[in-house]
RNA sequence: GUGGUUGUAGCUCAGUUGGUUAGAGCGCCUGAUUGUGGUUCAGGAGGUCGUGGGUUCGAGACCCAUCUUCCACCCCA
């Protein structure tokens, strides 16, 4: 059998963890600074855990995993047996449920408002495409146990503050779950807000025709959709969208308080760039007020993240009346939005900065152990293994991109001299062998 | 889950209406060149043609199944 990674998984070669380890840490500092704490929680949870959170389409990406031993055994009918029975675990789906479970779990011990972020592989029984993997990290930072709006004006600031470091311009757009409900209310259709918000979410994607044929499928009446037909204009700017919003939802108390939402978030975000977008729905099945998603100014790329807020996520696992708010990025399109712009640091790979050539069986001892001298005082060097023919030692060098080779033969070892050569440059000095740690350092 | 698509050497790919022993470029190994490389030249290794069935005198090619790749839908990051 031909060796490969299962369908959706990916192997990260040296080059691609330095990157991702780049975006990562500049995301944990930035988690740090705003005073969001770490977490991590198991890969896999108890399968009740999960299932039922994530609405139906949700329960079948979940990867489930089948009971050890004899795992038939509690099957009801063994030649079909019901997923429910064989397995009892299954793999972490997204962060904010294992999130959800944790707090429930301490919710005695933890000092509210509680702030974590957290950075671990989710997976999903999906069917892979462009940019969409059964097994890919998300990065995500909640704050639960405070309604305040002013931690949405945080988590503003945290996405800009963090797409500033890594020199990747952004735009942030928000819009809020309550407007969409007041938009529904008032056309006359509050029953079918899902429907309705997941045709809206696409108006950038199939247009105001798309939208109408969608809704028209999902068995909206002509004039329902004339009533809805206010929401797909364009608008000039977030306070013009914010001006019609106020007197279209007029009497939709619920609408007025998204619309009142959005204008204190908007008010208190400063230079920010930010937009407010009625069309932007996002994940239905938990957000309840503020929603938010993050674009790259300067390419194409779908959205790099976004969140929003979730008054009744700990409700599942019976703690009522924990509001959280949360934000996620999304990695690998930074990393891919990074590398088109060019702004990945050039020297993030971590390999070593020397090779110590290995001239012959008889030098080979000495050479070694001049190596492990200068392990001692910090050189990252190797020691080429076999006394090689020098054009294959070089040859290795250039592949792994070690920028100096070390000569520490029988004539070197006489004057106690190493002759460091730059493997560009082919520019070569000698070097007193207590010296050449320091020496390489400056070069 | 639905529809389409892909799979031949380590990599990128040729391979005629089904017909001897399946090719190229790059890479790899050896030598020219016993401690100073990237070039060049000569030689060499490497393939159960994704897997399992079937049609046929004969299958890399045709049919079925399955796995996989990529794309779209659903949904989502």
């Amino acid at each position: 059998m031909k060796p490969r990674v299962a369908k959706g998984t990916r192997d990260f070669s040296a080059a691609e963890v330095a990157k991702r380890h780049y975006v990562m840490s500049i995301l944990r500092e930035t988690f740090e600074i705003f005073g969001y704490s770490p977490l991590e929680t198991p890969s896999f949870e108890n399968i009740e855990t999960l299932m039922g959170k994530y609405g139906e389409e949700g329960d079948r990406l979940i990867f489930k995993i089948l009971r050890s031993g004899d795992f038939l055994r509690h099957a009801s009918n063994p030649t079909e047996p019901k997923a429910s029975e064989i397995a009892d675990k299954a793999l972490r789906y997204d962060l904010t449920v294992p999130f959800a479970r944790y707090v429930v779990q301490n919710a005695g011990q933890l000092a509210l408002p509680f702030k974590r972020y957290q950075m671990q592989p989710v997976w999903r029984a999906d069917n892979p495409q462009k940019g969409r993997f059964r097994e890919f990290y998300q990065c995500d930072a909640d704050v639960v146990g405070s309604k305040s709006l002013w931690q949405e004006v945080e988590l503003v600031h945290l996405y800009h503050q963090a797409f500033s470091t890594l020199r990747l311009p952004v735009t942030i757009r928000l819009n809020n779950r309550k407007v969409l409900a007041g938009i529904a209310e008032v056309s006359g259709v509050g029953d079918r807000l899902v429907d309705f918000t997941v045709a809206l979410d696409k108006l950038d994607k199939i247009g105001r025709e798309g939208v109408v044929a969608e809704l028209e499928a999902k068995g909206f009446t002509a004039e329902e959709i004339r009533h809805l037909e206010p929401s797909m204009q364009p608008f000039a700017s977030s306070l013009d969208s914010l001006a019609f919003l106020r007197s279209w939802l007029a009497s939709s108390s619920v609408g007025m308080q998204g619309v009142e939402e959005l204008e204190f978030v908007l008010s208190h975000v400063g230079e920010v760039s930010t937009v407010v977008d009625i069309t932007l729905a996002r994940g239905l099945n938990y957000y309840t007020g503020c929603i938010m998603e993050v674009t790259a100014n300067e390419v194409a790329m779908g959205s790099v993240g976004g969140g929003g807020r979730y008054d009744d996520l700990t409700g599942i696992f019976g703690l009522r009346d924990v509001s959280g708010v949360g934000i996620s990025f999304g990695l690998d399109r930074i990393i891919l939005c990074l590398e088109d712009l060019k702004r990945l640091p050039a020297a993030l790979t971590a390999g070593p900065r020397a090779l110590m050539f290995h001239l012959s069986e008889e030098d080979g001892a000495a050479a070694y152990q001049l190596t492990a001298q200068l392990r001692k005082q910090g050189l990252h060097i190797e020691f080429y293994p076999e006394p090689a023919k020098v054009k294959k030692q070089f040859d290795y060098a250039l592949k792994r991109e070690i920028p100096y080779v070390l000569f520490y033969g029988g004539a070197e070892q006489a004057e106690g001299l190493v002759q460091i050569k730059n493997i560009t440059t082919g520019d070569q000095e000698s070097v007193p062998v207590d010296q050449v740690a320091a020496r390489i350092a400056t070069l």
